[in-house]
RNA sequence: GCACCCGUAGCUCAGCUGGAUAGAGCGCUGCCCUCCGAAGGCAGAGGCCCAAGGUUCGAAUCCUUGCGGGUGCGCCA
């Protein structure tokens, strides 16, 4: 049920009317056609470009084609009215009877009301967080956390068979440092005095998986060489470190579907069948590659490197898989992973990946391009810094000391909901300012309050409806037309509701979550005027206590509201409130 | 130096695969609770959409160049 492309395809029927009278050319591109709300109001409810986009292809003038049509959209019952304006706009008011329908419709469907077939049931794998098991996570991570995870729900929301999935970078040399710093925790334990060098964790987090350590080994692993204790240990600590990580992501109630681990590529060939399959494409040699302009490092010196051809498919320069020593960079097991996740048969697959990962894009398109012969797109989100204040004031984190904000900190503080909306509030790629006291504000000015305090009244009218005896169970309320909500406030907000299966396909397309929370804060905005307008004007209640029919009518479209708020709230992963405390 | 992202109201930001007179919140000005659903609502002021070219019937949106800000740039992960 999508009222826009309910409207699209009568305007497509009424252009393929004029085709068969031979009023247009038989072969007309109907793809740029849209059916869209009309930036301002008095418009009408719809507009359609239709004779615009068609004025080319069939040789006439726009106003042409649009009077031509009009006469066919305004033979159906649901157009109360279709007018030519402007350039050759088709603007189209819909009867009040398809309005008043409405809430009785998005009742019936519930929850599904705004689902879309858009994605036709297309594999989709979404890859975020993916942090290194070295530590909790930390602000960072959240937003990638909060923002993949609302894609992913978003892509279902639209059709998409979706896997989420988390890369564990536990194959390089970042565990080894970590194995290291747990053993130094180890040490202490056992009441040794230690120094945390460069290139060691020092954070406090890993006192307790030193100790562990003790409590598994005893003193087996005290005075013994590296060469004894290090994959143990790293072993040990991983694993400490993914339920770590585990938990804080349930904290957000993010759930993967997949964890998949780096090191699972290593010593088993499917590292060098990546390559090997990037070899039989002539895309695999050695060479030497120029130092890198502006910031070259101190140690540069030109080596033989084993590199991948990544500029045959738009990057800048070729990048290295294999070091002059010979071991594999941090990209081969990445194009191995990216390899596997083309084999296992996506048809889509997204990367979100932090802002500082930006550079890596390029080669990592180029990399499936090539894995896939073109075949399975890779599209990479990136996620913008998170700047944190507090009262308005620059929250500093030291991560050198390693005291840094984590997601747990943030979580605890603020709560899973608000912390979720919030940092869905902004684009991806846009930097996001999170202050602790602004987000708790009960305000207008704070997104999250507001929308909550939206649907909390209208769970607050429903419970006053019941008590005064009045049914307003789903199943009930999805019998009545809303015949009783016929003011202007009311039919704001059921224009409004036809507006989200739209949206979400909108919001899919251009994977972009944000959309969705705007949306849910423009319902609000609409809900809250009709709200308050009942003070002034006591018809426009919703419960109106001395007649309970007329009560359902208009319960039915607050119903309606609070349906939608909750389905978008559910994508963000944000739970609704029953009532505001 | 190169690549990517960004530049919209005083501030923070939306802006629909290009569409009509560019929107919201904050801040500012004025108004709305003797009783009723004010954690709210209504109205107003405030814009050279960074600049200049180009494509188009039509550009904040697409292309080119310049300016300004952020991020990144071999054998680290």
């Amino acid at each position: 049920m999508n009222l826009f492309s309910e409207i699209g395809t009568l305007v497509t029927d009424a252009i393929g009317k004029l085709q068969t009278e031979g009023r247009l050319p038989g072969e007309l591109n109907l793809g740029p056609v849209t059916v869209e709300p009309p930036r301002d109001p008095a418009h009408g409810d719809m507009a359609t470009n239709a004779a615009m986009v068609l004025a080319k292809p069939a040789g006439q003038k726009p106003r042409d084609i649009a009077e031509a049509l009009v006469p066919h959209l305004s033979a159906d019952p649901r157009v109360a009215e279709a007018s030519v304006a402007g350039p050759g706009f088709i603007n189209l008011r819909l009867s009040g009877a398809v309005w008043q329908a409405l809430p009785a419709a998005v009742l019936k469907a519930g929850e599904a009301y705004g689902r879309s077939a858009m994605g036709q049931g297309q594999r989709v794998n979404v890859e975020y967080v993916s942090a290194n098991p070295t530590g909790p996570l930390h602000v960072g991570h959240t937003r990638g956390a909060v923002f993949g995870d609302a894609l992913a729900a978003l892509l279902d929301y639209a059709g998409y068979e979706v896997t989420r999935e988390y890369y564990i970078n536990d194959g390089g040399a970042q565990v080894d440092v970590l194995a290291r710093s747990v053993y130094l925790r180890y040490l202490e334990a056992h009441g040794h005095e230690v120094e945390f060098a460069e290139g060691t964790y020092p954070g406090d987090y890993l006192i307790a998986v030193g100790a562990a350590l003790k409590e598994e080994v005893g003193e087996a692993y005290l005075d013994q060489p590296e060469e004894v204790w290090l994959e143990k240990v790293r072993l040990f600590a991983t694993e400490r470190m993914l339920d770590l990580i585990r938990e804080d992501l349930a904290l957000l109630g993010v759930k993967m579907d997949v964890f998949f681990s780096e090191k699972s590529l290593y010593g088993t060939g499917r590292i060098e069948a990546a390559i090997e399959s990037l070899r039989d494409k002539g895309l695999i040699y050695k060479g030497v590659l120029e130092p890198p302009k502006g910031k070259t490092p101190e140690d540069w010196e030109p080596r033989e490197q084993t590199l991948f051809k990544s500029t045959e498919y738009g990057d800048d320069v070729d990048r290295p898989i294999m070091k002059s020593d010979g071991a594999w960079t941090y990209f081969a097991p990445d194009i191995a992973y990216h390899y596997d996740k083309v084999e296992r048969g996506f048809d889509l697959l997204i990367d979100v990946f932090g802002a500082d990962h930006g550079g890596y894009v390029k080669r990592m398109k180029a990399a499936v391009a090539a894995l896939s012969q073109e075949k399975t797109p890779l599209d990479i989100k990136l996620t913008q810094l998170v700047k944190l204040y507090k009262n308005g004031e620059p929250f500093k984190m030291s991560k050198r000391a390693g005291t840094f904000v984590t997601l747990r900190d943030v979580v605890e503080e603020v709560g899973s909901d608000v912390t979720r909306f919030v940092m869905l509030t902004r684009k991806n790629d846009a930097p996001l300012d999170f202050d602790f006291d602004k987000v708790l504000e009960q305000s207008k000015d704070n997104p999250v309050f507001y929308v909550q305090y939206a649907h909390a009244r209208i769970s607050s009218v429903l419970r006053k409806a019941q008590a005064a005896g009045i049914d307003v169970s789903d199943a009930t309320l999805a019998g009545i037309d809303a015949t009783d909500a016929a003011h202007p406030s009311e039919l704001a907000l059921a224009k409004k509701l036809a507006e989200w299966p739209r949206l979400v396909e909108i919001a899919a397309r251009t994977s972009e979550p944000h959309r969705v929370a705007f949306y849910l804060y423009e319902l609000a905005s609409e809900l809250h005027a009709l709200w308050n307008r009942g003070n002034d004007e006591p018809e426009l209640r919703f419960l109106q206590e001395d007649n309970p029919a007329t009560s359902q009518s208009k319960i039915a479209l607050a119903r309606a509201v609070s349906v939608v708020l909750a389905a978008g709230l559910g994508i963000l992963g944000v739970e609704p409130a029953e009532e505001m405390r």
